[in-house]
DNA sequence: AATGTAGTCAACCGCAGGCAT
DNA sequence: CATGCCTGCGGTTGACTACAT
């Protein structure tokens, strides 16, 4: 980012300090930046206590770590947060509370730092963005529809899960974390389903987070259920049928305006049967 | 034009889990 | 088993920017 070269160059140039360790902290200077990636370049990732060593960076590993998952990566996706990424990040937030990391491994490119920010900034203070309201009707609409036609046509193909089912959507497609894996992603879900853990008004939480809603409208979205099952392991019962659908292929540059938030929410929905050619991202 | 306020984002901190010794 | 180190996570801070008054 060049406003972080400005900001070290200029205003956060007086903040460089060294803590007690002899480390410098504060903003990274480009010179410290090539160092880290040409180490990274060289060793992998990892190993961050090293890097001072090996390079000569005066970063505690801690910092040289930060610095490259939340800024150097070559993989991060650049730009602002599309209104696609809003409604997962809504709706996946609503299943899994502030695991910023975990959110942040079904948004290829963005960092839970990234997502942690966006979602202070929208939504922590209360009122959802217009995008949000609308996306949430039209999903919440949607899910009407399709309620409706399963029960004409097929009442068990997508069935209106169960909360034994809901358990077992949460486990299997449970948070990766390690140190998550003993209380168990099920018991993660508590929290968020009740919703506990946001710091909003009564009336605003009922607005913004579907709660206990959330995981119907999850397993009622083919688009989210076939994207927990990429990242996790097959979801009992909700396995998709194999189609030539696709869906939600457009990239952040798809979705500049928040105007499109109606088709991009749409595109989430239309999917003809889903399996091997649909790619969410 | 000056000032105030909210938004944005990079970075730091403390904590906890995993793992090697 | 106990200890210490490393890594990763969520919470928080603080400076800059944009917009409003």
């Amino acid at each position: 980012m060049a406003a972080a070269e400005v900001q070290s160059a200029a205003g956060w140039g007086r903040q460089l300090q060294q803590d007690g360790g002899g480390w410098r902290k504060g903003p990274w200077t480009s010179q410290e930046d090539a160092l880290l990636v040409e180490h990274v370049r060289q060793h992998g990732e990892g190993r961050w206590n090293s890097v001072s060593k090996l390079t000569g960076l005066k970063r505690s590993g801690k910092s040289c770590r930060l610095r490259w998952v939340n800024y150097l990566r070559p993989d991060l996706k650049r730009g602002k947060i599309t209104p696609q990424e809003e409604s997962i990040i809504v709706q996946l937030h609503a299943l899994w509370g502030n695991r910023w990391s975990t959110i942040a491994r079904s948004l290829p490119g963005r960092t839970d730092n990234e997502i942690k920010n966006y979602w202070r900034t929208h939504f922590k203070k209360g009122k959802p963005s217009k995008n949000i309201e609308r996306a949430r009707a039209r999903f919440l609409k949607q899910r009407r529809e399709m309620q409706q036609s399963q029960q004409l046509q097929q009442p068990t193909l997508m069935p209106t899960p169960t909360p034994q089912s809901k358990d077992i959507i949460v486990a299997e497609t449970g948070d990766a974390r390690t140190d998550d894996d003993a209380g168990g992603a099920a018991a993660a879900v508590a929290p968020s389903s009740s919703s506990s853990s946001l710091s909003m008004g009564g009336g605003e939480a009922e607005d913004l987070i579907m709660h206990q809603d959330a995981m119907d409208d999850l397993m009622m979205c083919p688009a989210m259920s076939y994207h927990l099952i990429l990242h996790g392991a097959a979801v009992a019962g909700h396995q998709l049928s194999d189609g030539g659908g696709s869906c939600c292929a457009s990239t952040s540059e798809d979705y500049g305006s928040s105007e499109d938030d109606g088709a991009t929410w749409g595109s989430l929905w239309n999917l003809d049967g889903a399996a091997g050619a649909c790619t969410l991202w």
